[in-house]
DNA sequence: GCTTGATGCAGACAAACGTCTGTGGAACTT
DNA sequence: AAGTTCCACAGACGTTTGTCTGCATCAAGC
């Protein structure tokens, strides 16, 4: 259950990096708090369905579980 | 987002019946309670990361992405 | 009829998510 | 040296998830 915060938190930073926006551009397009990016990359968090397909919109991925990828 | 409680909701459910669990029998192998898998079945609440995690090992899916199916 | 299993549903509660605000540090620019 | 950008981090707060309990309903079965 640990590793999963992990994997996501890679995921999520990868995506955000590749995209090349910062965690407050990223919360802006998403409409969330830019703490909350910052949460979510620190793995102190676990985001809930609906904040994983929002991150997935604002990062224009083909599909939400792309931000699931490697996770058990 | 709407939409998206609604299809976790299917896959959730069809993914239970294929199992041939009740809902009470998935929440007893996940360690959730019984009305948790209620609730989400019936678009009242939407999962953590972890709790989807949770139940797609309860599910003995191959990835928790299975869950996300056709969710955009 | 009666029981048993499965589900819907409601109220109350603790724990976690997400917001808001602010501070501080590192790197880079001018 | 000053300013900007990006990020880590903390405290407080409202909202939502997840738990627990109990009750009601419905179908299948003896």
């Amino acid at each position: 259950m640990e590793g999963v915060r992990r994997q996501f938190a890679q995921n999520l930073r990868r995506h955000r990096t590749a995209a090349g926006l910062s965690q407050e551009a990223l919360a802006d397009i998403c409409d969330l708090h830019r703490t909350e990016i910052s949460l979510l990359e620190r793995c102190k968090r676990s985001p809930r369905l609906e904040t994983i397909v929002i991150l997935s919109r604002g990062l224009e991925l083909a599909s939400p579980s792309e931000l699931l990828d490697d996770i058990a």
